[in-house]
DNA sequence: AAATAAGCGAGACGGTACGTCCTGTCTTATA
DNA sequence: TATAAGACAGGACGTACCGTCTCGCTTATTT
C-alpha cells in the first residue's frame, strides 16, 4: 500500500502544497515521534504539538501535510505494517492449516504492544471521525477481507468447505470473534484460541448426526 | 443494574458528597442534555462545558458525581438500555430461534441512531481508558455473554449443540462478527444477516459428508 | 481618574464577565508583569502570552479584562501616573512661575525611563487604533490640556496675558514643542528648555518697538 | 534626497546584492503594493507575506533590498515627497508670509489621507526601532528643520524677529503644535489655524505695555 | 555565442504568538 | 451544604507571519 498518500485529500478549501518540495527529513521526524508518543503518553493524549516539539518541526509543517491527528497515525500505522494489506493468504493446499497460520500471525501482532496501541488509536478515531472511516475501511479493512475471502474461495473449489458457504460470513466469522475478544479484552489472544476459532468455524456447532 | 452509581468511585481523594442531599432535577438535566448533545455534535466534540450550560447546571455539579465525560456518557447508555444487561435469553426450546430473536434484537439496538451514537462513545472510551473499560466489561459485556452462554449451555443439554462445544467461543462466534460488522461498517446491519448468522455457526462450513 | 474602568467597553459581542467576582491578585500580577516587560524589552516585542507568563496567569484572565495589549499599557500608565490627569495647575499668581513648573515637572516625567517607554507605546497605539485614541485623548489629553487652558485664563484676567489670547493655541504652544522634541528626539529635555519656552512663548518673537 | 538607498544599511552579515541586477520592476510594484495595503489595512497590519503576495513577488526580493517593513514604508513615504526634505523654504521677504505659506502646505500634506496614513506609519516605527529613528530624523527631519531655521535667520537679520530669538526654540514652536494637533487629533487642522499659528507665534502673548 | 552567475517567483521550513476553547479547581452568592 | 454561575491557571487548538532556505527559471554580465 502506497504509504504516504494523505487520507482524505480533498477536504479542505486550502490551496495543495506541492509535494515535489516536501522535506523527507521533517516528514520522517515527525512519524518517528508520533510513533514513540503515541507508547508514551497513549493517543488520546499525544498532541499536534508535542509531535511538532519531539520532531524538532514546526507545527505548520505538520498540518501542510496531514489534516488531523489521525491521519498522522494511519501513516505510522501503515509504516509499521509495511503495506502488507490486502496480499494473498498462503495456500498450502490445506485450508484449515493456511487460516490458522493468517489468525495465529494477527494475534501475534495484536500482542505486540506498538501495534496494539495504533491499532486502539485507530479504533478510536473510527468512531468519531466518518470521513477518516471510509478511507481506512477501504484502504486496510476492505483488503484484507478480499484477500482472506479469496483464500477461501480457493477452498471452497477444493471441496475443504461446503459448497454454499457465503465468504463474506466465513471471513467475518474469523476475523470477527478476535477482533471482539481483543477490543474487549474479555480473554486471552493465543495461538491456542486462534486455532480453536479456525476448527470451531470450519466444524460446526450442530451436532453430528 | 443500578444506573446512577458511579463508575470508577474511587479514583479521587475528594471526600465524597452526600447523595441524600443530590438534586434529581440536576442529574437528569444532565443525562438529558449530554443524551442530545451525543446525538448533535458526536462524543468526542461533546464538552463538559457544553452538558452543564445547555442543562443549566454548574460544572461542578457535573464534577461532582461523575468522574469524567466517559462515565456520564455510560449512565446515559445504561439510562438507554434499562438495565437488561444480563438478563437471561428467551428459552423457547428451540436455540437456533432463539438466538435468531436474540441477535435480531441486537441488530435493531445497534441501527437506532441513538444507540448507535451512545455504544460508540463507549467504544472509543474503551480504548483509552483502562480503568473504564474494565467497569464496562465488568457491569455490561461479562453479564451479557454470560446469559448468551446459559442458553447455550440449555440447547447444549437438549442436544442442540455438539457436546464438547465450547461456549465461550460460540458466544463469541455470534457477537463477535456482528459488532466487527458494526464497528467497521463492512456491511448492512438486517435480520437477514442475523438469521444467517446463526444458521452458519450451528451448522458449521465443513462439507458434509 | 477612575483607573481600572476597561477602555472601549462594549467592543464585543462576548458577554460581560461579573467585576465582583474579579481577582485582585491576578489584576495586580499583570499590570506588574506588563510594566516590567516594557521595561524589558519594550512595548513592540511585549506579548500577551509573555505577560500572562510572567504574571503566573492564564491568558484568558488577561482577554477577559482588556480587549487588546494597548488596554493593559494603558492601565500600567493610569497605575503609573496615579491619576493626575486633569488635576488643577498650581495656581501662585505668578503665570510665567507656575507654567516653568509644570513644564519643568512634564520634562522630569519624560526623562523617566519607565514613564519615557510607556509613554512611547501609547503613542504608538495611538497611530493604529482610533477607537484607543479617541479614549485616550479623551481621558488623559483633553482633561490635561483643560486644565493648562484653566490656568491660562486665570493668568489672562489677571493681565498676564494679551486680552485677546487663543488659549487652544497658547496650550499647544507650550505643550507641543516638548512632544515634539521627545517624540523626534530632535534636543535634550531640560529645565532650562522647559523655561526658555515659557519665556518665548510668553514674550513672543516679534522685535519690540 | 536619493529615494531608494535602503535604511541602515549595514546591518546584517549577509553579502550584499548587486544592485546593477536588481529588477526595476520588482521594486515598483513592491512600493506600489506596499502603499496600497497602508492605505486599506493601516501600517501595523500590513504584512510583508502580503506586499509579496499583492506584488506578485518573492518574499525574498524584498528582505533583499530592505532590511523592515518600516523601511519599505520609509521609500513608498520619500516616493509621495518627492525627496523634498531639507528644501530651502521661499524667501519672499516677507516671513510672516513665507511661514503662512510653509504651515498651510504642511497641512495640506497631513490632510492628505495616503500622507496621513505613512507618516503615522513612520511615527509607530520611531518609537519602536532606535536605529530606525536616528536615520529617519537625520534624512527627513533635521534637514526640514535646518531650512526653516535658514528662513527664520535671514528674517533674523532682516528685523523681522527678535534679535535674540533661539531658532531652534522657534522653528519648533511652528512645527511642535501642528504635530501635537495632528497625532493626537485634538483640533482641526485648518489653513486659519496655520496662519493663526505663525501670528501668535510671532506676535507673542504678553500684553503690550 | 556560450558559460556562468545572480536575481527572480514560489513556497516549504523551524519558529513565535495569536486569540479561542476546554479542562478541572476554586470562589462567590443564593436557597 | 448543595447548587448555579463563573473566574481562575493551564494547556492545546489551528492560523498567520516571521525571516531563512532551497528549488527551477530567466536574465545579465563575463569569457
Amino acid at each position: 500500500m502506497a504509504e504516504s498518500t494523505p487520507l482524505e485529500e480533498s477536504r479542505s478549501p486550502r490551496r495543495a502544497p506541492d509535494p515535489r518540495r516536501r522535506s523527507e527529513r521533517a516528514r520522517r521526524a515527525i512519524l518517528d515521534a508520533a510513533s514513540e508518543l503515541l507508547g508514551e503518553v497513549g493517543y488520546s493524549k499525544v498532541t499536534i504539538e508535542a509531535i511538532a516539539a519531539r520532531a524538532g518541526v514546526g507545527k505548520q509543517t505538520i498540518y501542510r501535510w496531514w489534516p488531523s491527528k489521525a491521519s498522522v497515525v494511519f501513516d505510522v500505522f501503515t509504516a509499521l505494517t509495511g503495506g502488507t494489506a490486502g496480499e494473498p493468504l498462503p495456500d498450502t493446499g490445506d485450508l484449515a492449516d493456511d487460516l490458522r497460520t493468517v489468525l495465529r500471525a494477527t494475534v501475534d501482532e495484536l500482542n505486540d504492544p506498538e501495534m496494539d496501541r495504533t491499532t486502539r488509536a485507530f479504533t478510536t478515531e473510527l468512531q468519531n471521525d466518518t470521513a477518516f472511516a471510509e478511507a481506512v475501511t477501504e484502504r486496510l479493512v476492505r483488503p484484507n477481507m478480499e484477500a482472506i475471502k479469496e483464500r477461501l474461495r480457493a477452498g471452497r473449489d477444493a471441496g475443504q468447505l461446503a459448497p454454499g458457504a457465503d465468504l463474506d460470513i466465513v471471513a467475518e466469522l474469523l476475523t470477527g470473534p478476535l477482533h471482539h475478544r481483543w477490543m474487549l479484552r474479555t480473554g486471552p489472544l493465543t495461538h491456542a484460541y486462534a486455532d480453536e476459532l479456525v476448527d470451531t468455524v470450519l466444524t460446526g456447532l450442530a451436532p453430528r448426526g
